[in-house]
DNA sequence: TTCAATCATTGACGTTCTCAACGAAGCATG
DNA sequence: CATGCTTCGTTGAGAACGTCAATGATTGAA
């Protein structure tokens, strides 16, 4: 009993042991919550993930496409929105010229913290079928192949 | 010891304990890898899942559309490249005259069957540094929330 | 000093997502 | 049987996103 997924539905597929295939899916659910999330805040998933880093650790922008794994021209727009707003700018590094670190200002701060409390009250639903513990296993499993193309 | 990510690189940050961060990053890891083994073959991630379902089940295009959490738009340009590749092909439905299932053919079943190989074996390559035990939990643990927006 | 490498940036191009609209067909109600 | 509401596949347009090549400025090594 309980077999089909929905009413006029496909039902469990040969896919649903396929890994890749469930986390492009659970990740999209993911990415939608979250961007439904923050559409209030002006932000989207991909901004507040910069915004995160740069309140963080003020990274350089090299340092942000490789983290996020975006290319380096998505880091320029992304973050020349964020310091349209405010929220973040760039600063030279005097030790290496060709450099600039984003950094979060404190309106920056301020909108990440909320929109940080907005992204967790999202996730808990999205993750509202699995148990505290079983999150944790989540995350500590995804760690470890997440990162996979940095050496 | 063994803090960092790279050597210029950031390093864990806070997002590390964003399981939807993870998951969008992990995603990207695996469909990046996925794209790359099915290349030579002519297929993406998405139009190998919509031959996957086809062979299978013969699906409608509706219900690909729901189950693959695509816009049926796409699922119409995924169906036409197959289509016209030989390896799907629209079934008219007597019962509902809207509605077309789409099935494999003997060339959809052949290229399949080679797809999945090609795609297991890069899998693992992915999941290298999880146990076989591991892959399993979180295949487990991802089928339970990829379906959370249909019903 | 010279040459290769790295960084941020720009611009172009193709892919993918999202939406609104449409004709055809089903389905319920009267 | 007629009416309206819904669902299906399809088309087309626009935005969002990913990918790639090229550039000027700067660094570091030979």
């Amino acid at each position: 009993m309980e077999a089909e997924r929905t009413a006029a539905g496909i039902g469990p597929s040969s896919l649903d042991s396929d890994a890749s295939f469930l986390l492009a899916r659970a990740s999209a659910v993911a990415a939608a919550a979250g961007n439904g999330a923050l559409a209030g805040l002006g932000l989207k998933v991909r901004s507040y993930s910069v915004l995160a880093l740069a309140v963080e650790c003020s990274p350089t922008q090299r340092g942000l496409a490789a983290h996020l794994r975006l290319d380096p021209s998505q880091i320029v727009a992304l973050v020349d929105d964020l310091e349209s707003r405010g929220l973040v700018h760039r600063r030279p590094v005097p030790s290496d010229r060709r450099t600039r670190t984003v950094e979060a200002t404190a309106q920056g701060v301020s909108l990440f913290t909320a929109a940080r409390a907005a992204v967790r009250s999202v996730e808990r639903a999205v993750h509202s079928s699995l148990s505290e513990a079983e999150v944790d296993v989540l995350r500590g499993l995804l760690l470890r192949i997440a990162y996979s193309d940095l050496t």
